[in-house]
DNA sequence: TTGCATATTGCTACCGGTGTCAAAAAATGG
DNA sequence: CCATTTTTTGACACCGGTAGCAATATGCAA
């Protein structure tokens, strides 16, 4: 042991350091210690102590290790508000969302939570609403008063082009989770749904469909129409069109999907299939074919989107596209604090298909 | 107009200084003020600022007016992270919780920021794992490392003594949301989930049920027990009684539902209702009802509680009881910040039934 | 007009850290 | 051994506010 360093480590220099520690925790007791406790502990000045918080290489071995011995001891955490005074910014990361979908939000809240957990930093959650007309100055706001470090944006706000202008304008780090390219690839992570609107097409056209109608979701939502484009490529790739007449409007709720079904069933020439926007609107559309005296798959086939707990709640089970939000929510604030992307999240890019019991061939 | 005070207001000056906050503004940019700035425009020492900020009565009312003009021109926020190095916290909350349900937890989080978005202070989130065995520690560390102004806790972890214990150790404020009361009312916020067994009671028995089944959910939530109580106490109240045989324990999730149904039906005499202890159980079980053939309300008939989305969703949508979530969230911020609880939450303390499809008289 | 109470305001230190820059200590070379 | 270079360390100002207390301004009675 010992040896790989070029000084040789005084262990007993620390361990005396900790005695110290020790006696003066027995003294003071348990008032939360702050850098000139631990400097005078350590009998440096505390500037030193900054440099080890800091991980500056300008400290001497021995030294670091006889503070963080200190540090260790009495339990010093350094104080992030005297912290962020100087840095200009707090150690806060914020969420940034608009999405109505509970499951969303938590997915995404604790995929960053994750990613955050081995850090200083702290999450802030900001839920805002684009039909009040102030909304991007409430969210420049809210980042300027805390200072924020930077912000992660989810689905449909993330999409939303008044608002990255604004966060560049203020100078505010950031990372934008949404369903297509859309501003500088730097500070976009890309949940490409459009390959997962081309696997429900592949799905179904496997299945033997030949007919398929689309229940789109709130059009401030990209997702909708790349999942709608996703949908009409498979379907191409297999000599197949989405009639216009087969797309139905939904705004991405329960209620929406109910309803759509009656206006599908309208059609001279219904759909053997439906891929809907998301799960959502697929449960509602399930309940709506029962309620009409239907049942997927037999009347029908179902698939919906997101694979969240909802799609394994309703009856039949949903056939849906699963989206990995939380790997994607860890992926976005690892790059948000530019650390580098662990193995694991590294190949998860893009949805995948999950066939569960509301798709079948087509009756007829 | 004017009058009311002691001495007559100068407009002019009030202006004046208005043109010359403009003027700075031009001058410097778009750059953040601080209060130095702000100091310097209103031509008085930083103090006077600092007054003005934290409203203290000891400003003269021009000097006040004038200030706050210029406040407004410029945009001048105050930086929370230096008030806060002063004040000894930040000027953040805290919502701890370990609620799987996501729909809890946003509903619990947005009260919250309901209550929050006329204050200066934000919301931190926290969930934590009581499986670990260093959780306490774990929300110790969070409480202390931001320094948090003060932390809402909700079930189960609001129900967890070690965890008050060491809120009252450090001494930070908290209000616990839980089901029933457990320590000190002034940390209390209670959702009377007995309440709610009663009324479940009461609708079952009014519909002619003479044997009813109790699914209980995860043992640390004391709202289980809670609910079951209530179910005991209104069954108890018509003459009746909960048969030991007809208690199934689920842990909450909806596959846990789903297997009460076999071990019901197991029963040599099964209940001709079940009440179940959340809605995400309730709908597990009408799909194991499903699963085996059977229908509610017809077979049996199904109450849940919390009346979640999950509850609009499933077939037949399900009786259940409501739990004002939003509002205890927002209730309890209003606790924590010492703030008058406005009218419209004054009244609500207590769950409510919500009648609908998956209960009716039993068949026999 | 003076004298004293009260209303306003500013000076200075400090909250708990960090940046700058120069001084002190240690390592290197001849 | 001394001069020079490289490491380590510390003194001091400052981040953007607040607290304590002294200083100044104002009001009112005498």
């Amino acid at each position: 042991m010992g040896g790989t360093k070029k000084k040789e480590i005084d262990q007993q220099a620390i361990a005396r350091a900790s005695e110290a520690a020790r006696q003066w925790r027995s003294e003071v007791g348990e008032s939360k210690a702050t850098i000139n406790d631990v400097a005078k502990i350590a009998g440096v000045s505390k500037k030193t102590i900054s440099r080890i918080i800091n991980e500056s290489p300008y400290v001497r071995e021995q030294t670091r290790q006889e503070v963080k011995a200190i540090m260790t001891e009495i339990g010093y955490v350094p104080n992030p508000q005297a912290r962020g005074l100087n840095f200009s910014h707090a150690f806060l990361v914020g969420l940034i969302y608009d999405n109505p979908n509970p499951q969303y939000v938590v997915t995404a809240q604790e995929g960053i939570l994750d990613a955050l957990s081995e850090t200083e930093y702290e999450l802030l959650v900001h839920p805002c609403e684009r039909a009040k007309d102030d909304y991007v100055d409430d969210i420049r706001k809210f980042i300027q008063r805390q200072r924020l470090f930077g912000v992660i944006l989810t689905p449909s706000i993330s999409e939303d082009e008044a608002v990255a202008k604004m966060l560049r304008e203020i100078g505010c780090r950031h990372i934008r989770i949404a369903s297509v390219l859309l501003g500088d690839p730097e500070h976009m992570l890309v949940t490409n749904d459009a390959r997962g609107g081309v696997q429900a097409a592949q799905h179904l056209v496997e299945l033997g469909h030949r007919r398929v109608g689309y229940l789109s979701g709130r059009s401030e939502f990209r997702s909708s129409g790349e999942r709608q484009a996703g949908l009409e490529a498979g379907l191409a790739a297999a000599g197949l069109s989405l009639d216009p007449s087969c797309i139905v409007r939904g705004d991405y709720t329960f209620e929406s999907g109910l309803q759509a079904v009656q206006q599908f069933y309208a059609l001279q020439n219904p759909p053997t299939a439906v891929f809907c926007g998301n799960d959502q609107m697929a449960a509602g559309f399930l309940q709506g074919l029962r309620l009409s005296g239907r049942r997927a798959p037999d009347d029908m086939s179902v698939v919906g989107y997101d694979d969240f707990m909802i799609a394994r709640h309703v009856w039949p089970r949903l056939t849906t596209i699963h989206t990995p939000t939380g790997e994607f929510a860890r992926k976005a604030a690892h790059r948000l604090l530019d650390q580098s992307i662990p193995q694991a999240l590294q190949d998860v890019t893009e949805p995948w298909l999950v066939v569960r019991d509301s798709t079948a061939p087509p009756k007829s």
